[in-house]
DNA sequence: GAGATATTAGCACGACCGTTCGTGCAGTTT
DNA sequence: AAACTGCACGAACGGTCGTGCTAATATCTC
């Protein structure tokens, strides 16, 4: 009935397992879920290849646990924290900068994680890519929440189309991150940090609004 | 001095070449230039995979090859049309909705060549990651030279910072096609189309400019 | 014709791939 | 103390990888 006795054998797999997921998407945000390998994975960590295969079962099992790995660490560094941000237009704004923030600081250090790893599988069907879908959808969702609470409030005019805006947030942010990777400069994330206030405040009711100071 | 003497040897060899390059670039456009096999590509073409590596020297040979037979595809398919479009903004709404219409067509079967091959490589320091670069560069330069042209002529303010509205525009295209790949289907196109539009529009120096209607 | 030249084939190599198997060891339960 | 459970190990499997050789086969020059 759910013991929770921490056996000590299961908590050194799952530590292990931790271990081998991070080393993962350091790997797959760089070079792709393809070039992860087992046998990779266990020099890099000093383990045996049939150790780390053991915690996972099959590569595709262990592509899947590393994009389930990559969404909690971005659930983290962008989602999470701008819970005490007050909801509507601010959480909006909030969410996209912390999206640069992310990207800019490299928390994984390929630039995103998923930007990658979608580019990667967008066109092959499977189970990895309908995973990454979800996790596009779910960050989708959660800038379109944030704008739909603003256009309650009556801060964004309530003709805005929620998806067109969310989608144009959203290429500014990819696109930030993609150019800053690839030609190693910082002024993509210049670029984008006007274009999303410039895109929020021509949505906005009041284009003055301070939230978009 | 540039003999072009018909040797049937060295045509040979590059129609085989041609032919490889055909397959490879479909391979990469879906899975990526690390996908592309020397072996694979041998039985796919019913050749012999030593004569495959013969045509190219090198598995980074062959990649750069790939992307260099991809840049001349992308050429065909969306600068060298604009040719006939007036300059100015007439030339740079022709660029992106061209852009658009070589996603949606899948001139790469994978959707866009340079999104899924550039996400793979932007993070890896090497030859590939250059060209990539340089192709980034090239089309961007593209479209800038449009909006530029059309600042000069007076259609756009002169206040337009035309590398904020250039990086808009291809955030927007990227956008379109990593979404209509990855989720399979057409609404991201519409979107992009709307929000180029709407882009090119606040920047215009007659925002009921015909060019834009 | 002969001979030079360029493209392709055949074959072998060492390295790494994902996966399976049998085994040993540490922790839990009885 | 004995029986059981779960993790990690080392060795080996069949395959595929990129890359060298050497031959065979076209095509051009003379």
């Amino acid at each position: 009935m759910a013991r929770t006795t921490t056996d000590g054998r299961v908590l050194r797999g799952e530590e292990t397992r931790r271990a081998v997921l991070h080393r993962a998407v350091g790997i797959a945000s760089v070079e792709g879920l393809d070039a992860l390998s087992i046998g990779r994975l266990a020099t890099d960590l000093g383990l045996s290849k049939s150790g780390v295969f053991a915690g996972f079962g099959s590569k595709e099992e262990l592509q899947l646990a590393t994009v389930r790995a990559a969404r909690r660490i971005f659930a983290d560094a962008v989602v999470a924290p701008v819970a005490d941000t007050p909801p509507g237009l601010p959480r909006a704004r909030a969410l996209c900068e912390g999206w640069l923030g992310y990207s800019r600081a490299r928390v994984f250090p390929g630039g995103c994680f998923f930007h990658e790893v979608t580019a990667e599988f967008d066109a092959r069907p499977g189970a990895v890519r309908d995973a990454l879908a979800d996790c596009a959808r779910e960050w989708s969702d959660t800038i379109v929440e944030a704008l739909a609470e603003a256009r309650t409030a009556g801060t964004l005019r309530p003709d805005t189309d929620l998806g067109d805006l969310a989608f144009a947030l959203i290429a500014v942010l990819e696109a930030a991150n993609s150019q800053a990777v690839l030609h190693d400069e910082t002024t993509p994330y210049e670029r984008a940090g006007r274009l999303l206030l410039r895109l929020l405040r021509a949505e906005a009711a009041d284009p003055a609004d301070p939230a978009l100071a």
